[in-house]
DNA sequence: CTGTTAGCGCATTCAT
DNA sequence: ATGAATGCGCTAACAG
């Protein structure tokens, strides 16, 4: 209930000397006289003092605090992403606040004011598959706080992006099924709503195209990216009259869970169908067959969007810039194709 | 750089009023005409204001900020404990800051200051496997600020700890492999400075002198959670005169890497050798074969930990209880055994 | 119901 | 090299 808190009041009376001086000393300025630098610290290490930041924050206008909002935790996508982040941003200085949306976007309109009132210096953000409307992101930018996108990227609002090459790792991973001779392949692909899945079903009509196999909408899937639909929407496949032989999925989670339907039903992996995920998740080399997958350099995505912030941060609301970073994938091949 | 900021003062100016009269219609404070307080809270809205939280938390001496760290977010151990944290903290108007030590005791105090000075009212911790001394910890306490340990808990601060039976967990694992007939099961422990390696270790040793089977040193092997150490130890493990026919792992990753090295030496599953794991990890069910499990209730640690904290935070220190919640595992029998 | 005032802990002038 | 004074945005105690 009560905190105690040792102030630099406390040190500058026991000390016997002015609240200038140790406030000087604690931050490290110059006019200070050794000796006297020398107790101040002693005495404030002794005491374990800690300044309070909601001071400086409230003089400075500056928290030193970065806000990443991602939209779930299920897969390892994200949280190594926030990993990566986190430790460029320490590497600045900067203390990070997590908020996880559970691709709720009532909850990240909720985090966004968290976020805000919590005078965050910067925010990077990866949308849920639910957001449409932007006006809570927007406050940002007219606030005079930095956003930078990654992953999952809002159009419409002018910002620094990371991203990976969507349409480019679909293409390929259609392209490296089309090689191993399936013809008839299916893609489950994600909502409309997010632009990631509009490339990568580009990459994947694409592919098609170019290699003259025809387009077959029922061989098309959008789903909104609930787990529990996959199981629906791959039966469905497999029931076809002329089922697919293979099945290309937005992301890893997805194609982990189409190959566990597919193991049910009896069909052999990749001989009867073959399966290829987006991303890289840790559980994609665990599965049976292992999944071949689009990798993501999730590691750079984490540590360059942190980065882009940072710049954004110490430039002035008018010298922002708002340049898109594009990352490559790599296609991982392994036993599901 | 330059953040712009709505304040009271503005929201005052425009409205020719007080600032008092503002701040106690944006607090819901009673005394407010009913007109002038539309009037404001219309003008807050359309010009998205926000409380700055700096100042509130210096009045106030509350952040309304809680702390979590974790030692990593490799597995899906950590993060779905945070995930249920942080749900359960939002229900109680509790931002979360969440950092994650990557294993490492420097990076851990690191963090804690770091959560010092950012005025967190209350932090839930499990720790590094090299923590050994606790100063940085019990800071906290001293400040009045209330910890909650959970899962790697430290045994000599008395505080409230979320736990989950490991003993058991591990005597009920190590019976069921004795069930299905196995007579020389080694065990893959954890460090000698994380309580958990302690208990799991005896639940294991227990379980086998309850069923009569001589403790072998040789098949107990204490290790550091560092992934890349399971090769060698399982390796030595199947090169010996005598070799185990199960392995009892720490946890899941390392069980999980264990089968995929077991598999390379062309062994079979659970026949040649079984292995169990602990927590449940959401890779568990993935790996093939899919692999049995002390499983831990993940959601409800976070929950109980977050209602323990909140607990605390309301009392006043010298009303500070330190109870222990243990919860129960449940073994999840799957094909590796 | 509304306005005035003090002060939270600190950095930052301005004095000395 | 040091001290005193000001104010960041806000709440709460005090006056009307």
């Amino acid at each position: 209930m009560k905190k105690h808190q040792i102030t630099i009041f406390d040190i500058a009376k026991e000390l016997n000397i002015s609240k200038s001086t140790v406030s000087r000393a604690l931050t490290g300025h110059p006019n200070v006289n050794e000796k006297t630098r020398k107790q101040i610290l002693d005495l404030a290490e002794k005491w374990d003092y800690q300044k309070n930041m909601s001071a400086i924050s409230l003089i400075t206008n500056k928290s030193n605090i970065i806000g990443i909002m991602v939209p779930e935790f299920l897969s390892s996508y994200f949280p190594n992403i926030v990993i990566a982040a986190q430790k460029e941003a320490a590497l600045a200085g900067y203390t990070m606040i997590i908020s996880q949306s559970n691709e709720s976007y009532e909850t990240e309109v909720l985090n966004a004011k968290v976020m805000l009132s919590s005078q965050i210096d910067g925010l990077i953000v990866s949308i849920t598959k639910e957001t449409l409307n932007y006006d809570h992101l927007k406050v940002f930018q007219r606030k005079g706080i930095p956003i930078v996108f990654f992953n999952r990227v809002c159009e419409e609002m002018i910002v620094p992006k990371v991203i990976v090459d969507d349409y480019d790792g679909a293409y390929k991973a259609v392209q490296h099924l089309i090689q191993t001779g399936k013809k008839r392949i299916a893609h489950l692909a994600g909502p409309n709503s997010l632009s990631i899945s509009k490339k990568r079903l580009n990459g994947y009509i694409d592919a098609l195209k170019d290699n003259n196999i025809p387009i077959d909408e029922d061989l098309i899937i959008s789903y909104d990216l609930s787990p529990n639909k996959v199981k629906i929407y791959v039966t469905h496949l497999l029931n076809l009259p002329n089922p697919p032989d293979a099945i290309f999925a937005i992301n890893d989670p997805a194609a982990i869970e189409a190959i566990q339907i597919i193991k049910t039903h009896g069909l052999k992996i990749p001989e009867d169908i073959a399966i290829v995920g987006f991303s890289g998740d840790y559980a994609s080399a665990l599965i049976e067959p292992s999944l071949t997958t689009v990798a993501q350099p999730v590691s750079e995505i984490g540590k360059v969007a942190i980065k882009m912030l940072i710049e954004q941060i110490n430039r002035n609301v008018e010298d922002w810039k708002a340049v898109t970073t594009m990352l490559k994938t790599n296609l991982i091949i392994r036993n599901s194709t």
